[in-house]
DNA sequence: GAGTTTGAAACT
DNA sequence: CAGTTTCAAACTC
C-alpha cells in the first residue's frame, strides 16, 4: 500500500506524527523473524519518543507472499504499552480458539496464524503461532507475553490494572476491537500454544469483523520517525467463518496491508468481551483502570473507541455514500446493538464496517484520538487529536476490488440501506490522507446542518451521508498539515496517482461522527451516548467543551472576504459556511481551489492562525488564556469586542489592551459578571418556567382529554359541556328571578346568583369527578 | 434594522 | 515591526 510521502509526513501534526512515527523502518517484513521468535525473551527494540509513554506497535511484518492491503490500524500511546514495546515483546496471535483456552497475564501480544510473519522488530512484534481453530470464534487473542516473565512491562500492566480498548476496523471494514481487561494483573491459564505458554499473558481478545480478500499487495510505509503511539494493524482471515486469522504485514507507520478473504465482521477484544466492558467507552476516559493510549502524555490511561462489531441480529446500517471527485462512494456503517455478540465470531454478520473510530483517550477525556476509517476505499478515518481544534480525516485508498467487495458486503448487510453509488476507482497505491477537518466544537451532538452546497455533503437522514469532494485535481498544495483548515485536499503523495488529501468540511464529520458514534453506541453494549459525548467535547478556544458543544455555530455574514479569510469566523475555525448569511461566499467545495488557496495563504501569514487562540498559561497563570493577548484600547476589554472578554478569561501579562478592566479584581469585571449571572439565572428560570409550565399543560390536557362519545359530543371529564351551561345559567336565572319577585336590592340579587354560581361550580367539578372516577374503574 | 463602534486581520 | 486599511462582529439606537 502506498503510503504518505515522508515530506507529507513531516508536515503532519505532531498528533498525527506521533500515531505514525512507529514506523518501523528497521524491519522489513521479509526479514522479521518468526513468530516463535518473537516470544523469546528478545525485546524489541522500541523507540522511545519524549514523555510520552513508550509505544508499542503491534504490526507484524508482512509475509512475503502474502498480498495485503492495509486494514485497520490502531494508534495509541500508553505508557503500559510503551513499557510493553520497550521491554517485551508483543506477540498478536489470532486464533479462531475459544477465548477461554488462551493464555493470559503475560506481556506478549500474538497473533494466531501459524507460519505467518510477525512483528516488526523496532517494537512490539506480532506473531501468529495460532492454532487455526474453530472458525465460528474469530477471535484473536493478543496476549501480552514478557520475555522473561519479569519484563519491566509487563509488570507495568500488572500493576495499573490498564484497560485497553482498540476498536477498529480493518482496511476492508472489519471492525476490530482490542479490549485489554482493566485485569491485567489478573493472571490467567497459561496459553498451551506457543512459545508464550510458559508465561500467563494476560489475554488481548479479539475479534474482528471477517475480512476481504485482498488482491493487491501494497507497498508498505516506512517512512517517518518511529512512532510513540501503538499501531496495530491486523487483517483477518474469515473466509467462511473458517479460515485463519492472519496477521499480516504491517505497516509501520501507517498503514498496514494484509490479505484476507473476506469474512463477516470480526471484534477484536483484548483481555475481555465487549459486553463485559460495557463501560469502556463511556467512561473509558475517565477511568482509571484503563490504559490509555494517547499521544500526549497520558501515561496510565489508555481510551480506545471501539468499533462495534457487526451484529447481525440488530444492524444498524448507516451507508455513506462519498464522491471523491466525480465518483460516488458507498460507505455503510453497520452496528450491534447486542455487545455480547461481539466478542462471538458469529460477530459474523455479513456486513462490513467501513467506519472505523480509534479514540485515544488522554487523561481526563480531554484528550482523543479518533480514526474512522471508511470501508469503502478510499477508506476515511477521522481523527480527533487531542488539543487540536480539528479533526483529521485519513483516507485510504484501497483496491479496486476491495471497493466491489465492500460494496458487495455493504448490500449482503444491508441491502435497503445501500445507497446506489459508483464505486471509487481506486489507484492500487493506497493514500493517506490526513488533514485537520472539524473544529472539536463541531463535533458535537447535535444535528447537523443540511447542507447548502450541493457539492457537500448531503444527508438525508441520520443513516445517509454523502460525501461529493471536487471532481476537478486540485492544486498541488500542501499546506502546513498541523495547522490546516478543513477543506483542504492535498496533493497526491508519489505514487498515488490522482489521490490527494482531501479535507472533509465540519459537517461531513459531525455528520459522520453522528453516525459512527451512533453505530459504536447501538452495538458492543457501551453507553454510547456518553462516549460519544465525551470524546466530541475538546476545548475549543476556551470554552468548555459543554460551552462548545451546546453553542451553535453562528451563522456569518461576511460580504467581501468571500469567507476566505480569518474575519470570516466560519473560516476561521475551519469550517464550512453552511446556512450562513454570506455574500459571494467561497467557502465551500464549490470553491475548494480558492479556498485551499486562501486557507494556504493564511499559514504563511500565521502558521498557527487556524489553532485556538485560547489556550493553557504559562505554569501559575490561569488555565487558559489567549496566546497572543488582546489589544483592545477603549472597550476596557468588558466587551465582546475582546478577544479575552469572549472568551470568558482574564486578560493576561500579553495583552497589550489599554485601560484594561478585564482582570481578577476588577470591581467592573466583578459587576458585569454579577449582572451577566443574574441574567444567565433568569434566562435559566424562565426556560424552566416555561419548559415546566409546557409540561403541566401538556400534563393536563393528557389527563382531560375527553373521549368522544358516540353521543354528539359529551366528554366524560368535560366540566362544562353544553346542558351543563344551560343548566347553570338556569339556576342563575332563577336566582335573579327570585331576587327580583322578593324586590331584592340589587347587590343581594348579585350575590344570590353568585352563590348559585358557586354551587353549580361545585357540582360540576364534583360530577365531573364521578364520571372520571367511573371511567377509571370501567376503563 | 440601520448605523456606529470596535478590534482583529490584512495590507503596506 | 509599525502604521494603516479592511472587515465583520458587537453594539447602540
Amino acid at each position: 500500500m502506498d503510503v504518505v510521502s515522508p515530506e507529507l509526513n513531516s508536515s503532519l501534526p505532531d498528533e498525527i506524527m506521533d500515531t505514525e512515527a512507529m514506523a518501523m523502518e528497521e524491519d522489513p517484513p521479509a526479514e522479521t523473524p518468526a513468530p516463535s521468535s518473537h516470544s523469546a525473551a528478545e525485546p524489541a527494540q522500541v523507540p522511545m519518543e519524549t514523555e510520552v509513554p513508550e509505544i508499542v506497535s503491534l504490526c507484524p511484518a508482512t509475509a512475503p507472499t502474502q498480498k495485503t492491503e492495509a486494514l485497520t490500524t490502531l494508534t495509541a500511546t500508553d505508557s503500559a504499552l510503551c513499557g510493553v514495546s520497550a521491554g517485551t515483546q508483543l506477540v498478536v496471535t489470532s486464533s479462531s480458539s475459544s477465548g477461554p483456552k488462551m493464555a493470559t497475564g503475560t506481556a506478549a501480544v500474538t497473533a494466531a496464524q501459524p507460519g505467518s510473519p510477525v512483528v516488526g522488530q523496532s517494537v512490539a512484534k506480532l506473531s501468529a503461532p495460532f492454532a487455526p481453530t474453530s472458525p465460528a470464534n474469530h477471535q484473536l487473542i493478543i496476549n501480552k507475553v514478557a520475555a522473561d516473565g519479569k519484563s519491566p512491562a509487563a509488570a507495568l500492566l500488572k500493576q495499573e490494572g490498564q484497560k485497553l480498548l482498540v476498536t477498529g476496523l480493518s482496511k476492508t471494514g472489519q471492525p476490530i476491537v482490542l479490549a485489554l481487561p482493566n485485569t491485567w494483573s489478573k493472571p490467567a491459564t497459561s496459553q498451551g500454544a506457543g512459545a508464550d505458554a510458559k508465561t500467563q499473558p494476560t489475554q488481548f481478545k479479539v475479534v474482528s469483523a471477517g475480512t476481504k480478500p485482498i488482491t493487491k499487495k501494497t507497498p508498505v510505509s516506512t517512512a517517518g520517525p518511529m512512532i510513540t503511539k501503538l499501531i496495530i494493524t491486523k487483517a483477518l482471515n474469515n473466509k467462511g467463518l473458517t479460515s485463519q486469522a492472519t496477521v499480516t504485514p504491517v505497516v509501520t507507520g501507517r498503514v498496514l496491508a494484509q490479505s484476507t478473504p473476506v469474512t463477516p465482521p470480526r471484534t477484536i477484544t483484548i483481555g475481555e468481551t465487549i459486553s463485559t466492558t460495557p463501560q469502556s467507552l463511556s467512561s473509558s476516559a475517565s477511568s482509571n483502570s484503563k490504559v490509555a493510549i494517547s499521544p500526549l502524555k497520558s501515561p496510565s490511561k489508555v481510551t480506545v473507541a471501539a468499533q462495534p462489531p457487526n451484529s447481525p441480529q440488530k444492524p444498524m446500517a448507516v451507508p455513506l455514500n462519498v464522491a471523491l471527485g466525480q465518483q460516488i462512494l458507498t460507505v455503510q456503517q453497520t452496528a450491534s446493538t447486542s455487545p455480547a455478540k461481539a466478542g462471538s465470531s458469529q460477530s459474523t454478520a455479513q456486513t462490513v464496517k467501513p467506519v472505523q473510530t480509534v479514540a485515544v483517550g488522554g487523561v481526563n477525556t480531554s484528550q482523543f484520538k479518533t480514526i474512522i476509517p471508511l470501508a469503502t476505499p478510499p477508506n476515511v478515518q477521522q481523527i480527533q487529536v487531542p488539543g487540536s481544534r480539528f479533526h483529521y480525516v485519513r483516507l485510504v485508498t484501497a483496491t479496486t476490488g476491495n471497493t466491489a467487495q465492500t460494496a458487495n458486503a455493504c448490500t449482503t448487510t444491508n441491502p435497503t440501506t445501500i445507497q446506489p453509488a459508483k464505486p471509487m476507482v481506486m489507484n492500487t497505491a493506497a493514500v493517506r490522507m490526513s488533514v485537520p477537518i472539524v473544529p472539536a466544537q463541531t463535533v458535537k451532538q447535535v444535528v447537523p446542518k443540511p447542507m447548502t452546497s450541493a457539492a457537500q455533503v448531503v444527508s438525508s437522514s441520520q443513516t445517509q451521508q454523502r460525501l461529493i469532494m471536487p471532481a476537478a485535481p486540485l492544486p498541488q498544495i500542501q499546506p502546513n498539515l498541523t495547522n490546516l483548515p478543513p477543506g483542504t485536499v492535498l496533493a497526491p503523495a508519489p505514487g498515488s496517482g490522482n489521490m490527494g488529501y482531501a479535507v472533509l468540511p465540519a459537517q461531513y464529520v459531525t455528520q459522520l461522527q453522528q453516525s459512527t458514534f451512533v453505530t459504536l453506541a447501538s452495538s458492543s453494549g457501551f453507553s454510547a451516548p456518553s462516549s460519544i459525548q465525551t470524546q466530541a467535547r475538546l476545548p475549543l478556544n476556551g470554552l468548555s467543551p459543554s460551552e462548545a458543544t451546546s453553542r451553535p455555530r453562528k451563522p456569518c455574514n461576511c460580504t467581501k472576504s468571500q469567507c476566505l479569510k480569518l474575519y470570516c469566523d466560519c473560516f476561521a475555525n475551519g469550517e464550512f459556511c453552511n446556512n450562513c448569511n454570506c455574500v459571494n461566499c467561497f467557502n465551500n467545495l464549490d470553491h475548494e481551489s480558492d479556498r485551499l488557496k486562501a486557507i494556504k495563504a493564511c499559514l504563511d501569514r500565521n502558521p498557527v492562525a487556524f489553532k485556538p487562540k485560547i489556550g493553557k498559561g504559562k505554569e501559575g497563570e490561569s488555565e487558559r488564556r489567549h496566546s497572543k493577548g488582546c489589544n483592545c484600547k477603549k472597550s476596557g476589554c468588558l466587551k465582546n469586542y475582546c478577544e479575552c472578554y469572549e472568551a470568558k478569561i482574564m486578560c493576561s501579562s500579553i495583552c497589550k489592551c489599554v485601560g484594561c478592566k478585564n482582570f481578577e479584581e476588577s470591581p467592573e469585571r466583578k459587576t458585569l459578571m454579577h449582572l451577566a449571572d443574574a441574567a444567565e439565572v433568569r434566562v435559566q428560570q424562565q426556560t424552566a418556567a416555561k419548559t415546566k409550565l409546557s409540561s403541566q399543560i401538556s400534563d393536563l390536557l393528557t389527563r382531560t382529554t375527553p373521549a368522544i362519545s358516540s353521543g354528539g359530543g359529551k366528554l366524560p371529564y368535560t366540566f362544562v359541556t353544553k346542558e351543563v351551561a344551560e343548566a347553570t345559567c338556569d339556576c342563575l336565572l332563577e336566582q335573579a328571578r327570585k331576587a327580583e319577585r322578593y324586590n331584592q336590592p340589587q347587590a343581594v340579587a348579585e350575590r344570590l346568583i353568585l352563590e348559585e354560581f358557586g354551587h353549580c361550580l361545585r357540582r360540576i367539578i364534583s360530577s365531573a369527578a364521578k364520571a372520571k372516577t367511573d371511567c377509571s374503574i370501567n376503563c
